[in-house]
DNA sequence: TGATACGAACACAAAACGTGTTCGATGGGC
DNA sequence: GCCCATCGAACACGTTTTGTGTTCGTATCA
């Protein structure tokens, strides 16, 4: 409830959100302590702000959105991938729930970010390989020339690609360079490529490239999908999954 | 108490167990469940059976054993490193209490598990590196070329090292052939090397060498350490401290 | 086939958690 | 520099979760 007030407005008093949530205000200030320690928002005297000034919002808030919607394509994902495959899993919230629809399959994973590893890890079947490299604070995903040089001595069936943008005109983009560089590198290791993104993806832009939308095999999203981009992504020879 | 009744007899009933602990055979049964799914032991009908067979103690066995002792030799290792440091940090139960004292400092570390990363993921001024590899079942640790690449690709102020084996006459020795190489790599990749060990380890040697101890700079044990021992390792030019 | 061990199901107590209140400390605006 | 609003520590309370013991039907081994 204080996320979405916060939506909404870019400052909500203390007050205001005691009154919304029905419950005092020494547990909204124990709460807005909590999201703040996520990174979700910021605090000030009397009011929680919102944080979000720049391109991308912190991992710990995306995480919260559309959870159902996610699980639904992170399942629909795990269904694609054939037992004894190698895979990428890109990093990101919806990538993460396809690591959990991977609990009890035989495969081998390459995760791009630690949380990642962290979903994988009880999964006993599934053979795990880092790739190492500068582990980013918040997102906790692995980047830099170590990681490049992971991806690239070796070879995958399929990676599963989160993404920030995905457009026929401008393809896949993310919002960060160097993160963009790793996918860059995890899709020319791979020979299969699965974007993965929720419909309000599907019409936006990012500003790192990743790659065009030629290189992309298959596109999973939600129904919600605008049908036009639908139409345009299957003209540009690119099998789309609604679901 | 299941544990240390296991550790004197290799085969401990239920009944005694109940009776042993003054609860009843059902909650008995209940942790057996937990240790077994841990690995700590085996079940068979009726009661516990002692799984130490080959060389390693499974890890979240030893995570459970010597708390404290580990604990101030974490904390006394901790005490070596300075501000702006770049370390390699080895896996083990050991070493995994020297993460847990670094989470205010200002280091950059390289840790060769993810226990060790998973323990400096909160410490916000540490800048975590990850080798990569591939990532041992139970242990958690990076092995394999991939690992040995990266440590090849950077150099160390430090190397903390947790060993299974260190004598004046063998060196460090660790249980695991592939193991060993990760550690052979973290050592000459590192300007000063600390092995961290109890004191059962000093008289001990492992199956596989890592190096010489020559190359080791400093020794961190506890109290209990045969004198014998500490008097070679100081002749043989080691700096030994007991805490 | 019988005695023993097992685990699911329920009941219960203890601990942990979330919440609200009070109250002294702190901070920003006038 | 004062004052009022906000803050957080401390305590109290109800709820939830967890751990434990009991019962009882089922599975297992001699």
């Amino acid at each position: 409830m204080i996320l979405r007030a916060l939506r909404e407005r870019d400052r909500v008093p203390v007050t205001v959100l005691a009154e919304l949530t029905g419950c005092s205000e020494m547990t909204i200030r124990r709460d807005l302590d909590v999201l703040e320690r996520d990174g979700c928002l910021r605090r000030v005297r009397g009011a929680a702000v919102n944080m979000l000034t720049g391109e991308e919002t912190p991992f710990p808030l995306r995480a919260r959105q559309q959870v159902e919607a996610k699980r639904r394509l992170g399942a629909a994902v795990a269904g694609m991938l054939d037992d004894g495959e190698t895979v990428v899993l890109d990093s990101g919230t919806t990538t993460l729930e396809v690591a959990r629809s991977l609990a009890d399959r035989r495969l081998t994973v390459l995760p791009l970010s630690l949380h990642g590893a962290d979903a994988l890890r009880p999964a006993e079947r599934v053979r795990l390989v880092l790739p190492g490299g500068d582990l980013r604070a918040g997102e906790l995903t692995f980047v830099g020339p170590l990681t490049e040089y992971a991806l690239n001595t070796m070879r995958f069936d399929t990676v599963v690609l989160g993404c920030c943008g995905l457009t026929v005109r401008d393809g896949v983009t993310a919002h960060d360079l160097v993160e963009a560089q790793v996918k860059k590198a995890a899709v020319a290791a791979s020979a299969r490529v699965i974007a993965v993104l929720d419909h309000a993806k599907l019409v936006r832009t990012a500003f790192a490239r990743v790659c065009a939308v030629a290189e992309v095999d298959v596109v999973v999203t939600d129904r919600d999908a605008p049908a036009d981009q639908v139409d345009q992504l299957r003209q540009a020879g690119v099998e789309v999954h609604c679901v």
